[in-house]
DNA sequence: TTGTAGGCGTTATCAC
DNA sequence: GTGATAACGCCTACAA
C-alpha cells in the first residue's frame, strides 16, 4: 500500500506538485480557485504529508526531545506524559529519554542524540541537572541554536536559546517555616533524601528562613535513604539527638509519611506534639492519616508553562527567558 | 553548522559514498581494508546517520508508536515511561499519544497518524481498548503489516501482525474470592469504577468465582465515581442494602482506600468485620492504615514483556502471539 | 570489490 | 500565479 504523495494530488487536481505544496502550507502564490480544488482533493484522499521527507528537506523536524532524570518518580512520569500530550496537541511529536546522572557522560550523549534527530526544541525536566557549566557546554556544542527549556531549574543559563521554568523554593520553604512558627513550633528539623540534587540549596533556604525567627532552632538531616527505607533510622536519631523537635519539614511526601508513622509508633501525637510538612502534594497525602500537609511543586502548571514557552518560541512569538512559579502549601491534618 | 554526511566521510576516506553506506550497515562487498579506514574516519568525525533521510529512503522508521487511554493514571504513566526507556535502549524512539475513547473516532485517527509517521511497530497500552472488531478494522486499514502489541488485553485479535500481553484476570479475581472465603467471608461486594472499560468482564469473573463457594453471596456496584468522590455514597448504599457485607473487592486502590476509611468512620473494624482488597498494588497501599491488600497487575513485567515481544518481532526473531501474566495478590493488613 | 545514477516525498528557487 | 528543477542525506540496483 503505497502512500499518496503530492504528485498524486497534483495529478488529480490538474496542477503541479509545487502548487500543491504551496497550497498545503498556506503560502501565497496560489489562486483562490486552485486552492479550493486542491483542498478538496486533499481531503477526499485523506492526504497527509510525510514528516520524514519534510524534515529532510527543511533540515528541521517537528520533534521535541525530552530528557528526564528520575525514572521512578511519579512526578516526572506525570510531567512527561503531560508534556507529550500537550506537545502533540500543538503538532509536535516527542522523543523522550531518561538520563542517568550517575553515568558521567550520559547527559552529553543524550543531548547529542537529540541533535542527531534534528529536534526542533528540547525540554529538560528535573531538578538534578545541576552542573550548569557542563550543561551549558553540551547544549552549546550540540544544540547551539535550538530552543531548550529547563523545567524545574531556578538558575537561568544566560544564553539566548535557553529558557527556564522554576519553582520559587526559597519562598516556598520560607513560608513553611513561617507556618511552623505560627503554630508555635520552635525546634525544626529538615529531612532531605540522599539523592536529592538540590540538597545544599534547600538546606540553605531552610536555614536562612529559620534565622528570621529569633527563638527558633533547627537541624538538618540530608543523607537519608529515599522512600520508606530511611524513616525509622532518622526518626530514632532525631528523637535521640533532638528530643525537643516539634516541627519536621521532609522533602518528599513518601518519606514524610513514613517519618510520621514512625513518630506515631514511638508515641508522638501528630500534629499536637510535632508538625509535619512534606513536599510534592502527591496523592499519597490524601491517603495517610492524619493527612499530610505538603508543599505543592506545581507539576501541572510548570509543564504547561514549559510547553507553552517552547511552542511560543518555535512559532516566533516572543517570550521571556525565565518564569518562576510560586509553590503552594496545601494544609492538611499534619500541620 | 552543517552536519557531516556520508559524502564527507567518503571523501575523507577516499572511497565512494555507497561504500561508506555499505560499511555503515555491515553489508557485504567491502574489503577488509577499506572497511577499517572507513570505520576510523567515521569515529574520528563522530558521524551519525540522519534518521530522517534513512527513513525516507527505506520507507521504514525506527519509531515506535505508543497509544494510551488514561492520561491521569499513574499506572499508565509508569508503563509509558518504562516502555519508552526500554525501547530507546533497543535503538528505537517513540511517539506516544493519549487517546480519548469518548471521542468516537479518536482511536482511528491516532492509528492513522502512526501510519503517517511510518512507525515500525506500535504498542497499545490499556484495558479499555475493547471494541475489538473496530480496533481490528482500524489496524487493518492503517497498519496492515506493522507489528502491534496490545498491552493488557486478554482476547487475542487473530491476525498475524497483532500480538498481546494480558493479565489473567479470571484467575486473579478467583484467587481473591478464594482468599476471602478462607477468611470466612460470606457476603462479598464488588465495586467497580464507572469508567472502567472491562466492567462487565470483571463482574462476570467475580460472580463466577463466588458461585464456587455454595454458602457465599455477592453483589456488585459498577457505576461508582472514580477515586475518592464515590466512596461515601457507595458505602452508605452498601451498609443500607447489604448490612451483612463482610468482604469488599474494590477495583482500583484509591477508591478501595476511601471505601475503607468511610467504613471505619461508620464504626466498622477493618479487617475484623470487613476485609478489603484493592487492585493495582500501587504505592498508596503502603501508606494507608491498615495497609491495603491489593491485586498486582504487574505493570513492570507486562511492559517489559511487551517491549521484548515487539523488538523480537521487529528483529526477526520468532515470537508467540499471546502472553498471559498471572496477577499476584499482595496481602497486607486489610484482608 | 567498487562506483555511478536514480529515487524516497518534500520544499525552495527560479524562470516563465 | 504557475510549473520545471534542484536539493535534503541516504540506500540500492546496476554497471564497471
Amino acid at each position: 500500500m503505497r502512500n499518496i504523495t503530492i504528485y498524486d494530488i497534483a495529478e488529480l487536481a490538474g496542477v503541479s506538485p509545487s502548487t500543491v505544496s504551496r497550497a498545503l502550507n498556506g503560502k501565497p502564490g496560489v489562486s483562490r480557485k486552485k486552492r479550493e480544488i486542491i483542498q478538496k482533493v486533499l481531503e477526499e484522499n485523506h492526504y497527509i504529508p510525510d514528516e520524514n521527507a519534510r524534515s529532510l528537506v527543511m533540515q528541521k523536524t517537528h520533534t521535541i526531545g525530552i530528557l528526564t532524570d528520575d525514572l521512578g518518580s511519579q512526578h516526572q512520569n506525570e510531567a512527561l506524559s503531560r508534556c507529550q500530550n500537550e506537545l502533540i496537541v500543538h503538532g509536535y511529536q516527542c522523543i523522550s529519554r531518561y538520563v542517568n546522572e550517575d553515568e558521567p557522560d550520559a547527559m552529553e550523549k543524550a543531548i547529542s542524540e537529540l541533535s542527531i534527530r534534528r529536534v526542533a526544541g528540547a525540554l529538560l525536566i528535573g531538578l538534578s541537572f545541576t552542573d550548569h557549566e557542563r550543561l551549558r557546554k553540551s547544549l552549546n556544542r550540540w544544540l547551539p541554536e535550538t530552543p531548550v527549556v529547563l523545567v524545574y531549574q531556578n538558575e537561568r543559563i544566560p544564553q539566548n536559546n535557553i529558557y527556564c521554568v522554576g519553582a520559587n523554593e526559597r519562598k516556598g520553604f520560607h513560608y513553611c517555616v513561617r507556618r511552623m512558627a505560627e503554630q508555635g513550633r520552635k525546634n525544626l528539623v529538615l529531612i532531605v533524601e540522599r539523592n536529592r540534587a538540590s540538597k545544599t540549596k534547600i538546606q540553605e533556604f531552610f536555614e536562612k528562613a529559620v534565622q528570621d525567627y529569633p527563638d527558633m532552632g533547627c537541624a538538618t538531616y540530608t543523607n537519608i535513604e529515599p522512600c520508606a527505607a530511611g524513616a525509622n533510622g532518622v526518626v530514632d536519631q532525631i528523637l535521640r539527638e533532638r528530643p525537643k523537635t516539634d516541627g519536621i519539614l521532609c522533602v518528599q511526601d513518601r518519606l514524610a509519611i513514613e517519618v510520621m508513622y514512625a513518630l506515631m509508633e514511638r508515641g508522638k501525637k501528630i500534629p499536637e506534639e510535632i508538625s509535619i510538612i512534606g513536599e510534592d502534594n502527591s496523592q499519597l497525602c490524601e491517603v495517610c492519616r492524619p493527612k499530610l500537609t505538603s508543599l505543592d511543586t506545581m507539576v501541572d502548571v510548570a509543564t504547561m508553562m514549559s510547553v507553552r514557552m517552547l511552542v511560543d518560541v518555535l512559532e516566533g512569538r516572543s517570550q521571556t527567558h525565565k518564569v518562576t512559579l510560586d509553590m503552594e502549601l496545601v494544609e492538611r491534618g499534619s500541620l
